[in-house]
DNA sequence: CAGAAATGCGAGCGATCTCTCGTGTTTGCC
DNA sequence: GGCAAACACGAGAGATCGCTCGCATTTCTG
């Protein structure tokens, strides 16, 4: 949530600098929920630059200087809906995404069961997709896009880990940053497509990521039933 | 190269509704080099959305004016580059990315072969990378910017065919889309990095390709020497 | 209920960008 | 040399966009 009212306080004079503290009412609140859902509509379908946000305030049917009421600027909307997003996504994740045990879960279990979480998770978000895969957006979102990818490769690093115990450090990231790269690729074929087709690039990208993971398992050929 | 001459011929009153046939002179056809390359170098550094014409002519040393003596708008900018682009990286590629035989040629040798030559192709112009990756390409370039990507992805094809013999075609667009994704993953990440870890990011994209890969082959376990 | 603060509006400012136009200069051709 | 076309310039028209400001309305609080 932007600026939140935080109980100044013993704030008398202050000349805080920044951000005067501000009471939101109830109406604020939805104001603000309605108004990220119409960002992400139009992120999600003009991407982030080509997005304006007069489009996003008559998307959510109010006027701009109401969205300037409780965004500072086009920015911050990006930030703070890349920031429900992230976390919405931390909880849709931890269901199925918690570190598992080898002798318990096989790799193939885990890959399928995160890869359909993945994609239902990015059915249901577009905007996480334009976001996360934005060489559009201007410097100062990729430093909170960054922190967003960077907890999405440490979770799957937490995934990998268990199944490569004899892996250097250094190595498991490069690995994890290769899945989800490979994982966005898959992502791009999937939504190009629909029905059976769509079907089949899962698939494919399930194969893929198990053919790229399952030699580092130290298993050697002996897999199938 | 933008509107050519054609030799209008017998073209009398005519009014071809678009172009009218313009001569150009050496000057001129310096020039359009001249802003392409400008073009490149600004595309590459802050995309093509952002890039703003006038930033173009001026890198170019010339006046906005003069660019649009060549250019009827941005777009055709884009599109003339990246046609030129994929003039060139198809004759970069030809030596080393026809198909092969699988008995001469290892799945190893052709991936490391066309991994290195891509690479490499993308250290000399960084436009490509920008113009591929393109998200923020708005409509019309979009058309362009799939016959680019078609070509690269009918490439694969036949270099991937040869080592899947029994398989429906289908399967091995799939595949050669999946190939081109996994490619432009790691290529994300080996120019993200420099020095030993770019080396490292190298070489595990050429290890994601080859694992993704030789299961397709039938060659079933034993490979390592 | 009265005052304050939060919410809401929408015209429009200033900046930027694409592209045009009138004019001047250079080049090719007879 | 002379003419027409190609080339070059740069101011600025026209449009858009991010964002502001003055003012009206609603809600909260004492």
């Amino acid at each position: 949530m932007p600026e939140k009212p935080e109980k100044a306080g013993t704030e008398t004079t202050t000349a805080a600098a920044d951000e005067r503290p501000r009471r939101r009412q109830a109406r604020g609140e939805r104001r603000i929920t309605q108004l990220l859902e119409a960002a992400a509509a139009v992120f999600s379908t003009t991407g982030y630059t080509a997005a304006s946000t007069n489009a996003i305030a008559r998307e959510a049917g109010v006027s701009p200087g109401t969205l300037y009421q409780f965004f500072p600027n086009k920015e911050a909307i990006a930030i703070e809906l890349g920031s429900r997003l992230m976390h919405e996504m931390r909880q849709s994740y931890d269901e199925v995404l918690t570190p598992t045990d080898p002798a318990v879960t096989s790799l193939e279990e885990v890959i399928t069961g995160a890869v359909d979480r993945f994609i239902e998770f990015n059915g249901r978000h577009p905007a996480f997709f334009a976001l996360m895969h934005g060489p559009d957006i201007p410097g100062r979102i990729a430093e909170e896009h960054d922190a967003l990818h960077t907890t999405l490769v440490a979770r799957v690093e937490t995934l990998v880990a268990p199944f490569v115990p004899d892996a250097p450090a250094p190595a498991v990231t490069r690995t994890a940053r290769m899945c989800v790269g490979i994982y966005k690729a898959g992502l791009e074929l999937i939504l190009a497509h629909e029905g059976a087709e769509r079907e089949a690039y899962i698939q494919e990208l399930k194969e893929a990521l198990l053919r790229y993971l399952r030699p580092l398992a130290g298993a050697s050929c002996a897999d199938t039933p």
